[in-house]
DNA sequence: CATGAATGAGGTTTCATTCAT
DNA sequence: GATGAATGAAACCTCATTCAT
């Protein structure tokens, strides 16, 4: 009963490797047809456009990204509603330490195509992916800013550096998925990481 | 007697507007050319081709930060080997706190072009310029690390982190100059993320 | 069932007319393919490149002759291993006029071709295709002359002169191809050119 | 007093060894200019366009050579028109000899300008000399044919083959000059040559 | 004499895309 | 499902030549 989908299967990967060593602009659609064994008229049939394409390769893992991290921020936003405290940084607790090692393994296991989309997507609407991740842990810092700021009412900081905080904890994540090539390396270096970020939010909320 | 320059003024006026809406790949030299009002020939009579174009516009201001910023390097290496100690962090003393915010004057002078070596340069030699700034962090922070753990010898750290640390610091800069459009919010932003990294720092190398 | 080819055979022999005018290094594409009533993308299909075009022209028909011109030669060197004595000039005998009429046959059948191959191919890697019939000659020659000075130990003569017997032999062929139109006045001219240059082969290795 | 005209000769060298190395064609003005060390203004103010100054580098020798050997063709022309007998080849007696070692004498004193006119000039007013020599040396033969055809009424041969006897004669020199690196190798080789082709000459005009 | 600037036309090649079959 | 042919626009670049200064 399974349609073979071969050929689409084919184009995919082909692509995924042109992507890869090219990037999206210089990939060439004539090459990865030709790598894949088929004409630029089959792809046409299995694809709208080049971004079609990368969408099919890098879309998916970056969507799954995306939405279970806004699930765990959007549980966060819920329990502080229902007044349950929390703690500065999403991963110091063991449950979130959990999940966030489940991201982590997911990233690694599609992580081709996560780079792919955070490094060779120039040209496409993933160009500025990792701000799509931002934007969603901007939230999440701003809530827990203003917890600290209700506790210790001295202590004042702006937005833009709210936002430079979320930056840099996907960026973070980046440079892990991107210069840490085995992910039993990662998760030691997510915790020294954490660790550093954690002492840096409290020299700042917790001054003294 | 003063030398008018003006078509090549123009054609890195007009190549600046371009590359800055377009990325160096994207960008027409027909383009850039017709918005200066000359021929591609005469865009050739001033540079050798395109990457050329882009060195003009923004190679220069690139290898002055970079120049700036190594020579800054370099005196706190020879500071270190003279038996002066130095600060964990090169920027919380007044004296290095002046020089940082001399480069970011400068960064702030030539901004357009400071972002379109950082940004816009995928297809240039420029395109991984981050990385030759991160390589000169990094053996400061090397130094500074070595210095830490002689005096903690429990505290233990792999060369994985210390390249981090190295490209989050570059990376904060290249935070501020691509999201603080004013060169006065830029100082207070940069003390602060200075306060959480030092934080950070002392989080790390000097536990408990 | 017949596959067309209409467009390949058009761009085909408006590139014959091109280089045929221009020579290979003057030849405009943009012309070839606007007297072939299609686009440069259409070129571009069919052929690699400007000289994947020229090879498509000239390449069969030069490598055609040169094959058998070889297969001549090697032919003789056999007959000369098996001890049967050979004559002086290939040409001489029945059988080899009759080999040579016939190569006279196909290249007066592709004449433009050859005459493209021979003098309209600077620029290209068959700008010196004389020097490859030539060597091959150059191979007989030696043959011939190490017979000759066998018998006639008193004769000596060099390299260069043998080379240029070679050289002589094949541009006798050229002068035949570029100066006389119709192939019913070829045969008789090189009947004629034989006799000159047997009777001067006669007056180096036997002379008096 | 003698004007220096040390720029124009610059350029003279200059263009002469780039014509010698890539042909009048694929010749740039722009390289000529920079390695003469003027722009290219200079060059127009010396010579009219690129053909006048490849004239201006080939032009002399080609017409002194061409001119001392009309001369000599003359010459024989006005001995047998005044009933003076001649010799089957020009270069037999001694007297001829002579002419013919001081023709030498001054392509190899020219040699690289010899060679650029007859081999780098394709594109230019010189791309067929070789047939302007031609020409003249046919009328030779020509004449040399109509005595021996007097003489011996039963032979009989035709323009064709005049005229590439006198074909073939030029192609000797050229070959010479092009293939014989030394004068002092030159004069033996074209003795031999002369041997070679009186011998065909009387295998044609003196048959058993 | 010579410069430096600029023209303008042309060169080859690449590309994503379309469509009749 | 897939092919093969073709489009058409645009890409970067090179060239001989001109001309005001």
């Amino acid at each position: 009963m399974e349609k073979d989908k071969e050929t689409r299967n084919h184009l995919i990967q082909s692509a995924r490797k042109e992507f890869s060593e090219k990037g999206y602009m210089k990939a060439s659609l004539r090459t990865i047809c030709k790598n894949a064994g088929v004409t630029t008229g089959a792809l046409y049939f299995f694809f709208k456009d080049k971004d079609d394409l990368f969408d099919a390769v890098a879309g998916d893992i970056i969507h799954g990204i995306y939405d279970v991290m806004q699930a765990h921020f959007q549980d966060e936003k819920r329990m502080v509603a229902e007044g349950k405290g929390f703690t500065p940084s999403a991963e110091e607790s063991t449950e979130h330490m959990e999940a966030t090692a489940q991201v982590i393994h997911q990233m690694y296991l599609h992580r081709e195509d996560v780079l792919i989309a955070l490094t060779k997507s120039q040209g496409t609407k993933y160009e500025n992916v990792a701000d799509w991740f931002i934007e969603t842990a901007e939230k999440h810092y701003r809530l827990m800013a203003d917890v600290m700021m209700k506790q210790n009412p001295e202590v004042k900081t702006d937005d833009k550096f709210i936002h430079w905080l979320a930056h840099q904890q996907i960026d973070t994540f980046i440079y892990m998925i991107t210069h840490i090539d085995k992910e039993k390396d990662a998760l030691p270096f997510i915790r020294q990481a954490v660790t550093y970020m954690m002492a840096g939010w409290y020299g700042i909320f917790l001054p003294r």
